[in-house]
DNA sequence: TTGTAAGCGTTATCAC
DNA sequence: GTGATAACGCTTACAA
């Protein structure tokens, strides 16, 4: 593979000349020019990136750790992100934890071997201490100290879907949802506040008794059978607000199998976007994410990275979707 | 960020036992090695990945080129070669070319100025010119001239089809796809032989007249309208065997609107793993494509990549999934 | 305008 | 066992 000296001494100049007109920076003259890149053509000379990153101290990559690409959300977001970063002259690599604390270390440590140039990071472990706080990091839907971070406006989508479930007149409402995370896992989501929305919405329009159902984190999959025993103390409940589409597909099931129609008898509402579950004959109504809008508060964030203003936070707007639910 | 000149100027020795240290290379004296980790923890010193790779001439970084990681087979495919590579100490880019050849060629020059060490290409446009056959290359379903390729069998999957629709006595089969590509692209796709298994089975059986029904490529979207009159004339299939579980989705929702039963008055098989689709109420029958072993064999090709054999092929096995259509 | 040379942080060769 | 030092291929003062 040719390099930048074989250029300069085919073209017979300087390295630095070939340099200029590569970079287009400094004065060549314009016959210098035209031999030079004559000469790239005929070579195919392309710059080793490996050698420009060492002079440089940068490789403008981006790693993006998050738990799996294989789920929907994630797979939309990854999408997102990395077209984002793209038009940005930037790169993606992808690390998928797969909640490994191990393997999320790894990736970590590659922003301090200078693998990458900053790190996106979605995850539920506390990888607080394996965090250096003066690299580029964001963190989406996490709190961790110093770390600016990127989350949808969860309370937002909670009083979203309280205002449904009242327009409705649903007079028995439910609440489901895993949110008391921070104090199982030690790490702060911001997803809590979709519970805190919706209930303070509620109580601000005289409905005081929403039911709190909480179902034990740490499992993303949940069956049915679950389910029902949690649902069970509730048999005329008529609007229940899910933390996730996955546990409203859950509970759809549930509600099925115990006679009742959705949403005649019952409402449901789910969160993410109701484009991630199979074999329900029905799009779930939900409070919707929006990848494109993340991924851009994201790529804001990583890109412009500045160690003065680790406590950035980039709030991103949600809406409802409208489904056959609710 | 400490560098290895600081270790060693700190332990009082040469930067060369420091790097025999760290690499556990060449003969180290017991006290020296102590003496040098004590300081490297010290510093917490991480060795510079880019200065490594330069000297190496290699970053174990390996780039994956697909059209998009929202789709569900893309995304668990993605996963797993992941894995794989960081099981075996590499790192993946991920590009979503989005079918958008210029973005392509980007990424693929990342292999040619040394931003990567390999490229796994997943695409349907004509890159022939624009790789270097002398570098890493691996090609997923999709034929270029000396360049490896992986790929599902295909072949066996049509066959496994057709046994299943003659098995349910079907005696008006069909199949639908685009198979075609091959003639409207210039990419050769190993997808094609997914009709040539399933026609060949029924030709052994003594069955002759398959409906061969096929739909334009380039939008891999299809709507029910545009099936509704393709399908048309053949008001009495009884059996169906379609190349994605996209179009099988289609057309179920199609035989719906016909008044047909599925499976009771036509069977639907559908090729990947029918994961992928909501609102069906039912899950699809379908020839399985399985995403660890191509993420393995993709593996394997990739890392022990030698010009020599560039016509090797891995053909991993497919097996049909036991669903609600056929 | 252009060229020389230092420097980026490693690894590896070759003396000692 | 160990330490200088060249080499990897580029960018960028600085000098000319």
């Amino acid at each position: 593979m040719a390099n930048i000296k074989d250029v300069a001494r085919i073209a017979g100049c300087g390295i630095a000349t070939v340099s200029r007109v590569i970079n287009k920076s400094g004065y060549v003259k314009k016959e210098t020019r035209e031999k030079i890149e004559k000469v790239i053509a005929e070579l195919s000379y392309q710059p080793n990136e490996i050698a420009r990153s060492m002079t440089l101290q940068k490789n403008h990559i981006i790693a993006f750790i998050l738990p799996n690409s294989k789920h929907l959300f994630f797979g939309e977001l990854l999408y997102h992100v990395e077209e984002e970063l793209f038009d940005y002259g930037y790169k993606m690599m992808i690390c998928n934890s797969s909640e490994q604390l191990e393997k999320e270390i790894v990736y970590l440590d590659m922003l301090k071997n200078n693998r990458v140039d900053g790190v996106i990071l979605l995850t539920n472990n506390d990888v607080e201490q394996y965090l250096n706080k003066k690299l580029p990091i964001v963190s989406f839907d996490r709190y961790f100290l110093n770390v600016p971070y990127v989350a949808s406006d969860n309370f937002q989508g909670g009083i979203l879907a309280a205002k449904r479930l009242l327009e409705h007149n649903c007079k028995n409402i439910m609440f489901i949802g895993d949110d008391a995370q921070g104090e199982h896992t030690d790490v702060l989501t911001d997803v809590s506040k979709r519970r805190k929305g919706f209930v303070n919405h509620l109580h601000s329009q005289g409905y005081e008794n929403v039911i709190n159902v909480e179902y034990p984190l740490k499992n993303y999959f949940v069956s049915v059978e679950q389910f029902e025993s949690l649902l069970n103390p509730y048999q005329d409940v008529d609007g229940i607000f899910c933390i996730s589409d996955s546990v409203a597909y859950t509970v759809i099931k549930v509600l099925e199998k115990r006679g009742k129609r959705v949403p005649e008898d019952v409402k449901v509402i789910g969160f993410d976007g109701g484009r991630s579950f199979n074999n329900l004959g029905m799009k779930i109504t939900s409070i919707n994410q929006d990848p494109l809008l993340i991924a851009q508060a994201i790529r804001k964030l990583i890109l412009n990275y500045d160690v003065k203003d680790s406590n950035k936070k980039l709030i991103v707007p949600v809406k409802i979707s409208e489904g056959d639910t609710a």
